[in-house]
DNA sequence: CGAATTGAGTTTTTT
DNA sequence: ACTCAATTCG
């Protein structure tokens, strides 16, 4: 593609965007502005126009999904595979760097990454040593992770704390928390990201050779990366200051983890010199659900105003359904979906049902079975966080290092060995006596005979496991992983279904070395799974940014869930509530359904539930208030309720019966596939390919298309 | 040492 | 309501 191709179908702040490549530029970018457009777009031109080399761009994504994906149409832009491409999450580009230049710093290149899970019992494991209420890990690792993601190390927060009370207790197990890490030659989340900045800061030499290597940095989600992500993306910038930051400041939704959108007002205050830009033109929604969503987020304070547009018309009114209970807010849901599909101009993939917590999905789900519509849940417990899975992981891990205590301890009696909590108690204790590794502490007692004849050879059977694992270094990993089962016999009066979770993960490691697999775990996440046919998706909003579907349902609508009673009493978690929203609001395309219920359950309680405040931020006149109370009447009010179409068939005739992909008979040529749909009302046109007659252009009023 | 029972805490969101 | 973990008993 040549320049002109690049630039083509940009509007002019999207131009100047991917123009502006000399020094630092800031895009503020409203959400469907067509931001990755942009930056798929920039990259191409980088290497195209520029001459840059794909392996001199360092591209940072939020998450796996979105950097699979800007690789794939970066590709086909460039109409060549990226081989040697740095486009990744900050995580996986860290891991990348951290692989070659660990050493330095003291680690062997080898680590592995824990995961929440083992840093969830690591540090439990801590609190129980310490003597410290085990119960209250889930504050401490949070109270750590924070600290971590903004760059506060052990000694630094020993020092600051007053010396009493909670703080210096936690002072106490960040300090071994580190150590314990580094013993087993492991690194958390937040390590990959504090250790790269350590290590740019603390080795000049290498950052030069970072800094030169990459030219240019692409940092997409800029709202959403922590102190620590901001410290290095600022590190690697400051020598050429070529980079570009995109983000949207009222897309910022992951503040409980650290990230902070005050980073995208400090980067002006970095590069002062930093171009601009606003991208305001929106490709994504109808006017309607702009103005809705716009009238919601203009409440919260502080952020860069932006005033999206677009030129699709007004659209449909939003509806508001306020439903008697969480079990008829379900059913409205599931009959609606329904309905829709029915009419033929939607399919079940085009729908989404979004809500603030995973649990509130039961309740669709059971509606939705009981309908018969197909759909899938994103997010849940997820195959890599299943038990067997996680155990076999492990197993993995030991057969690189014998020294990981954490998963070490998670496998020493799974399957069970006789091996129980006396006995470790004993190893954790000549482990800590000594200095040792568990692993060398069992050597330890074995070889000092300090325990029972049949302990010890229960030890000594679990060492001769331990060293034949060792030989799986650079196997293939689906090999490694049946080798395993076997010689753990860990299969053995397994139930089916985590038999089948066995056999699953063994086709995942396909093609892929025990090194290599482990890599690819520690960092997959729930997101990453594959879609499957045409399903309605269920998720929460979290999880549906930076997605879009013509169809969205947000349910849940009231105090306590959206905004989530946990931020209630706190303005700027009240803001990110509102944020939240804000996101859910913007990934629909045509149609808009706001559902809440009166009565909930609410841990195991019936309560009685108030519409969400950010309900009274949306104008009267977008949004169709009906309620429906428990004898079952409905009434209406808000927007001409009487007189009109039905919004549904509205749509109708705005939308299109047929979506690009999908398969339409013609009399004449037969069987062809949708490629591109356009005009409004009776002038709207679609594209067919039809298979050895090639593209025709239709009239969708005068041509007898049928679905397939 | 392991199974069973009791009891507490739990439900935000993710790399 | 439900899960997960500590405690207790065999």
């Amino acid at each position: 593609m040549n320049r002109e191709a690049l630039l083509d179908g940009l509007n002019p702040q999207q131009r100047d965007a991917l123009l502006h490549t000399d020094g630092a530029l800031l895009v503020i970018a409203g959400a469907g502005s067509g931001k990755t457009r942009v930056i798929t777009h920039k990259y191409a031109y980088l290497v195209r126009e520029k001459r840059l080399s794909p392996s001199s761009i360092l591209t940072v994504t939020f998450t796996n999904k979105a950097a699979e994906e800007m690789k794939g149409r970066i590709a086909s832009l460039l109409s060549r595979d990226l081989k040697d491409c740095w486009i990744g999450t900050f995580h996986s580009q860290c891991m990348r760097i951290l692989r070659r230049e660990i050493q330095v710093l003291g680690y062997r290149p080898e680590f592995v990454v824990y995961d929440e899970d083992d840093q969830h019992s690591l540090i439990r494991h801590i609190l129980k040593e310490l003597k410290i209420y085990e119960a209250l890990y889930r504050g401490v690792v949070s109270r750590i992770n924070s600290l971590k993601a903004s760059m506060v190390t052990p000694e630094e927060f020993l020092a600051s704390g007053d010396g009493f009370g909670f703080d210096e207790k936690l002072a106490k197990v960040y300090v071994i928390y580190q150590d314990e890490l580094r013993r087993c030659n492991a690194l958390d989340f937040d390590d990959l990201i504090l250790l790269t900045v350590r290590l740019f800061r603390d080795h000049p030499d290498v950052l030069r050779r970072y800094r030169e290597r990459f030219s240019y940095i692409l940092v997409d989600e800029f709202q959403d990366i922590n102190s620590a992500q901001y410290e290095l993306v600022k590190l690697l910038a400051l020598g050429h200051r070529n980079i570009s930051a995109v983000g949207d400041d009222d897309q910022s939704i992951y503040r409980f983890r650290g990230a902070e959108v005050a980073n995208i007002y400090r980067f002006e205050e970095d590069f002062p010199d930093a171009k601009v830009i606003k991208l305001e033109q929106n490709y994504r929604s109808t006017q309607n659900i702009l103005d809705v969503s716009g009238s919601v987020i203009s409440r919260n304070p502080g952020r860069k105003a932006k005033q999206l547009w677009t030129e699709r018309g007004r659209g449909e009114h939003v509806n508001f359904y306020w439903l008697p209970t969480e079990e008829e807010e379900a059913k409205y849901v599931a009959k609606t979906i329904k309905d829709i599909y029915l009419k033929g101009v939607y399919n079940y993939g085009d729908m989404a049902v979004l809500y603030r917590i995973n649990l509130q999905s039961r309740a669709v789900e059971v509606a939705l079975k009981r309908e018969g519509v197909p759909y899938r849940v994103v997010g849940g417990v997820s195959f890599f966080e299943r038990k067997e899975v996680k155990d076999i992981v492990s197993y993995l891990r030991l057969s690189l290092n014998q020294h990981d205590n954490v998963s070490l301890r998670r496998v020493i009696n799974t399957p069970h060995r006789g091996i129980g909590s006396a006995t470790l108690n004993k190893i954790e204790h000549v482990s800590r006596k000594n200095d040792l590794s568990l692993f060398e502490a069992i050597r330890r007692v074995c070889r000092t005979k300090a325990s029972s004849q049949t302990v010890l050879e229960k030890l000594e059977a679990f060492l001769r496991l331990l060293s034949e694992l060792s030989a799986l270094k650079g196997r293939p990993a689906p090999e490694a992983i049946e080798y395993i089962v076997e010689l753990t016999g860990y299969s053995e009066g397994l139930e089916d279904q985590r038999l089948q979770s066995l056999s699953e993960l063994t086709a995942s490691a396909e093609g892929m070395s025990v090194e290599e697999f482990l890599e690819r775990v520690s960092l997959f996440t729930r997101l990453d799974e594959p879609v499957p046919e045409d399903a309605v998706s269920l998720m929460t909003i979290h999880a549906a940014k930076g997605l879009e579907f013509p169809v969205t349902f947000i349910i849940g609508l009231e105090e306590g869930v959206l905004p989530y009673f946990k931020s209630s009493d706190n303005e700027e978690e009240i803001c990110e509530e509102r944020r939240l929203f804000y996101v859910g609001l913007t990934r629909t395309k045509d149609l808009l359904y706001l559902t809440g219920a009166r009565k909930r359950r609410v841990l195991s309680r019936r309560q009685r539930q108030e519409p969400s405040r950010f309900l009274s931020d949306i104008p009267k006149r977008c949004c169709q208030w009906i309620e429906k109370d428990p004898c079952g009447t409905v009434a209406g009010n808000g927007v001409d309720g009487k007189g009109r179409s039905s919004p549904r068939d509205e749509a109708l005739y705005y939308a299109f019966p047929y979506k690009t992909g999908c398969r339409v008979r013609h009399p004449k040529w037969g069987i062809g596939v949708v490629r591109d749909c356009y005009g409004e009302g009776d002038d709207r046109k679609v594209y067919v390919n039809f298979p050895g007659v090639g593209v025709k252009r239709l009239a969708l009023k005068f041509a007898q298309l049928e679905r397939v």
